[in-house]
DNA sequence: AATGAATGAGTCTTCATTCAT
DNA sequence: GATGAATGAAGACTCATTCAT
């Protein structure tokens, strides 16, 4: 991420912030321009239009938080703990990148996010997911709906924090990955 | 509803399936007017323009699935029964208008929401959770946030079921309203 | 012909006019509009862009041309005589509709030709001189060569008479076209 | 022609080949550079623009035919025999170099040749001309007519020859020279 | 001399909205 | 009420040209 043009990383974050602002339509290419400090044409030449920059956006904001994700599954922990420790970081995230949240927001129920921007990797989660499924750890349920389901619970709760400004403390964030994990966990016994 | 002039209806309509298909931003009013059969004028003689428009059809949604779930609190069932059939009804109110659940979906995220659309009357089911709050049925969290909590959680089934195309079975539906109802609600013991 | 509506007629004219003086390149939308005496999104009611515009304008010179030959294959004349009407009338018509002689000059070699535009029908002439050849009028050549000659002959005559400003004489009209005409007719002796 | 740096032809050779595929219009300095492997600004150094570039390139083309027309002049051949050299050597330059041919047509026509390049000198052919009118060989007519019909003549049957795809036998050739020089010479009985 | 990233004026085109009929 | 042709402001994008390296 770090070798990103500094330019690039110019434009990202112009229009991550007017993004965030006016939505989509409210973010014309010229504004985007002046808010990164760099002409009209600039962006043409790290973008072949504003479909791909809002791709690529997308591709740069989930990169960003599977490196906060990612260094999880490294570590010596449980699948349990490995689940908790990555709702927390990705929840911590947003809780810091509120650009990033809504973005995502808007994103996954736009035409970009169906029709215009190509399906992305599968990311470490997924195979976190899917391994999980494999070894027994949770439900025989595909992979795909675990995700929808635990980015659904962080970002729910990340706004409700954010947005509806509901204080919530560290034991009741606990109990919304309880919840969460009891839903989704095979129990053994 | 049932007042509602038949080309406004009409409007609506076709609105709500062009935007399902190519959303807001590709869904220009001559369209609009196209697929409704009405011609590009007349639409404003309904609606002031584009903002109002999309404002109306957010409320006629709301209330097409206020009419649904109304029945409900008029009847004779207890505070759980009655959360539990709210839960049912709006998730086959979405299945079987998917339009609405991606309209609902897009809107939420986008700035007609934010800046262009007034605030609306919180409905009954607004109303329910205030004085489950106030009765103790649920725990003492403010009624917006349960308002979100439920409404995500049924769309989030709806979306499950129908876009990743996840059969759900009676009992597992139940299953999830059932992990829903043990977090928000207060255990009396 | 006379029914375009005055609005599309007025966009062709004005076309017409800004090629003649500044080539397709230089001759921008906004400019066709203002000299057509129309706004710049009322050109886009009656063409679908740039590219339809300059096709349709080679189709309305075509036909104006056709037009102004067309009777002369219905009058009791001979071979010959037609062939000398034809280049007279066309000659006469390029004089004194200089801008249709130049578009034509610049659509002919240009990508509009070759890749845009789709080609269109063949007129009159092309049938007149495929007829010729049928009959023994013409040397066996095929209509297209014939078609290309004759036109070539026309507009650089025309060309001659108006830009390079040589006074044509009818004595020296009647020679070139007697030129040609020894040269593509198969003589019977 | 033989000390043109190896990039300024390059250059012209690219610009060529471009405008046969895209005309003027589709030939940005940008592929310009690209496909003659250098960088956009290295044609700065060798052209002050794009106009200049263009008029330079019509001169280098001009150039390359007056090389292969020219030496027919100094040769010990009557007037007529060197026309005929004449128009047989410039209509297998423009066989064999389609590009060239392409190139004039479109450059004639356009705004390059009417407004922005100055005009150049009168060529060996055109002096050629004159003196055949002085001598009595010709019609007294202006040799730029006499040029412009000449060379009206060879395109004309180079395109038909490439682009209708007509075979000209040996013979035929003949024949259009022949008459082209019954049309323009003075005979003398 | 050569590079190519950066510029920004200029174009085409879209589309919400109006208004004469 | 209804129409749909017309509007023109606004936006995406191109490309000739420059200039620091």
């Amino acid at each position: 991420m770090e070798d990103i043009a500094a330019k690039k990383k110019a434009i990202f974050e112009a229009t991550l912030e007017l993004i965030k602002e006016h939505g989509f339509h409210g973010t014309p290419m010229s504004l985007v321009a002046k808010n990164a400090g760099v002409a009209a044409g600039t962006i043409y030449h790290y973008f072949q239009g504003k479909d791909q920059l809002i791709c690529e956006l997308n591709f740069y904001n989930k990169s960003r938080i599977y490196e906060v994700i990612g260094d999880v599954f490294k570590e010596d922990l449980s699948y349990k703990e490995k689940f908790f420790q990555v709702w927390r970081r990705a929840y911590e995230f947003y809780i810091n990148n509120t650009n990033v949240l809504i973005f995502f927001e808007q994103f996954i129920n736009s035409p970009y996010n169906t029709n215009k921007c190509p399906n992305q990797f599968h990311g470490d989660l997924f195979n976190f997911f899917k391994q999980g499924v494999d070894s027994g750890e949770v439900k025989k349920v595909r992979p795909e709906v675990l995700l929808i389901l635990t980015m659904g619970s962080i970002t729910s709760t990340a706004k409700i924090r954010k947005f509806a400004n509901v204080p919530l403390e560290e034991k009741e964030l606990v109990q919304i990955v309880e919840i969460l994990w009891e839903g989704i966990s095979l129990k053994k016994n």
